[in-house]
DNA sequence: TTGAAAGCGCTAACAC
DNA sequence: GTGTTAGCGCTTTCAA
């Protein structure tokens, strides 16, 4: 591979006017540009990055912790991040954390070593080490989706308490009064704020809350299979459940079918995401929509937007979402 | 940040000690070791990568180019990437390139300018262009999933039509003979191979190949949908639908449950993939398995020995497929 | 408008 | 075992 001396000495320029030409090139006069060009091109020359971002402390790398890549839901996360990214010039970095906080703070310490210049993180965790925290300075990091309590950076996130109480509104509109929860990982902000959602609701229609239909899943089809099964177990059954996301919603349906309920007129079944199953699961799937894209492509920006002191603050983004009402949901028939 | 440098003068030594106790610390002394590595807890030193890269000429990256991570096949593929790349200290720039050629061939100049080592191509097409092709070197490139004809470089791929007409057989073992197949995209080697498949299986059988029941879809749910709406309108409808992926198995299946078939009853429908969703759709799905995740681990080893030297032929993997039959296929059915 | 030259932070060849 | 030193390829003052 040929470097910018061999170029300069094919045009008879110094190196200097290589590299400005390529960087700046309206500060070369035409006749010189020309003959940089043709010598470029010559050459087959390429401009090391390595080089160029060592000079410049800059990698334009970001990487991206992700506890589960195979969870579609994060996969069009990360496919709206890859578009601004790539609009801006920066690349992503993927890492699949498996929610393991040494892998996670492996990978932020890239920002450290130069390696990449920031993080995002869509779960509810601080890779950086405190030491390292500065009052009056950001990390370069944003965090989406599954955000932190404690704010140390900028977050993007949905309104998860409002989206859980309009989805247990829904189905208390539709006559329900039992409605049970599969929710997600007990530590997580999401699943507590989807929780306190719920809870809203019942409380606004005077609905004691019972503990018994709360059940803890991982977010897997597997997970959302059992705590149905559990569920049908109850002496007093509920009518309805509410599952945190797409997948436990389609896992929970295929137990209920397979124990010879109907959907929704035996129990109604809902979910949370939107993913592309969710339309053409057997009944289509009532869910809450985000904008997964919208997450990624914000969080990029927003990334970049702290990267070159754009942002300063630990501005807090909030998405829409969207009660998406199909089959799965519908009116409370009275057990015979 | 402190450098090397700063490390070098805390401790006493030289900075040459210091990049030795941290790359062959067996090669310097017990007391030196410790007093460096003070010296760096003291201040805090992560080694600049950059620099280090800049110097040895590897980046230790490679790039993935993925047609669309939404697609959840190919979410499992670069999950089982980011493992191996974890382990041997490479990490994965991941590009989802919406199979634009354009978009491959930018991210594949990343090895050009020193941005990344090698790369992961999911699709059948070079980005490298043509020009820079030498007879006796490999591109430093691993070819997966999708593989091109005229290999160049590794590939790791699937008996493809060995599959299909495993899957066809098992159709035909069931009693069908009017087998309708739902392809990928035209141009993909892929879908070639497995409509090959699928003819080698009828042929076996002497069952005339009829060009109305090959259908193109795009994997997408959707195009499942709307190829089995298409198949109904046939004169001589098929009595088995075989999708070239999950996606579109699920697609079809959607569509025909709405027209008021029973599957398999009326109407067997199988998949290729099996993903997750296979298990728990109604009916669970009939597929064909892939090692998804071997894929990936197996992609990312043999880039990373391509790199190394380890490997210098073109070598050929192929990954064994599983016939999974669940209940979305059954006995043929007399129309009444 | 162009060139000379200093370094970004590290590694490795060579000397002691 | 340890130090000295010359770069890796580029960008960017500073001078001309």
């Amino acid at each position: 591979m040929s470097n910018i001396r061999v170029v300069a000495e094919l045009a008879g320029v110094s190196v200097a006017t290589v590299s400005r030409t390529l960087k700046q090139p309206e500060s070369v006069s035409p006749k010189t540009r020309h003959r940089v060009l043709d010598a470029i091109q010559q050459a087959g020359y390429q401009p090391n990055q390595l080089a160029a971002r060592l000079r410049s402390g800059k990698t334009h790398n970001l990487v991206v912790l992700v506890p589960t890549i195979a969870n579609v839901f994060f996969a069009r996360v990360i496919s709206g991040m890859q578009q601004v990214a790539h609009e801006k010039g920066f690349t992503l970095l993927l890492s699949n954390t498996q929610a393991d906080e040494q892998t996670e703070c492996h990978y932020a310490r890239m920002v450290e070593s130069a390696a990449a210049d920031g993080v995002i993180q869509l779960r509810a965790f601080n890779p950086f080490k405190r030491e390292h925290v500065n009052e009056h300075q950001l990390h370069p990091m944003v965090n989406a989706c599954e955000v932190l309590d404690e704010v140390a950076c900028p977050t993007v996130m949905l309104d998860n308490r409002a989206a859980a109480a309009a989805m247990t509104r829904h189905l208390l509109a539709l006559g329900h009064n039992r409605i049970a929860l599969v929710k997600g990982p007990a530590r997580s902000p999401l699943t507590r704020d989807r929780i306190a959602g719920y809870r809203d609701a019942l409380n606004e229609v005077g609905i004691n809350f019972d503990e018994q239909l709360l059940v803890a899943g991982d977010f897997s089809l597997k997970s959302g299979y059992e705590a149905a099964a559990h569920l049908l177990t109850l002496a007093e059954r509920p009518t309805a459940i509410f599952c945190e996301n797409d997948e436990m919603a389609m896992g929970a349906m295929q137990c209920l079918k397979k124990m010879g309920l109907r959907i929704p007129e035996d129990m109604s079944v809902a979910g949370f995401d939107d993913i592309n199953f969710a339309e053409y699961s057997d009944p289509p799937l009532t869910t809450i929509a985000q904008p997964a894209e919208e997450f990624g492509r914000t969080a990029v920006s927003l990334l970049i937007d702290v990267l070159q002191g754009r942002v300063t603050k630990a501005a807090k983004v909030i998405l829409p979402f969207e009660l998406v009402i199909r089959n799965s949901t519908g009116p409370l028939h009275k057990q015979p």
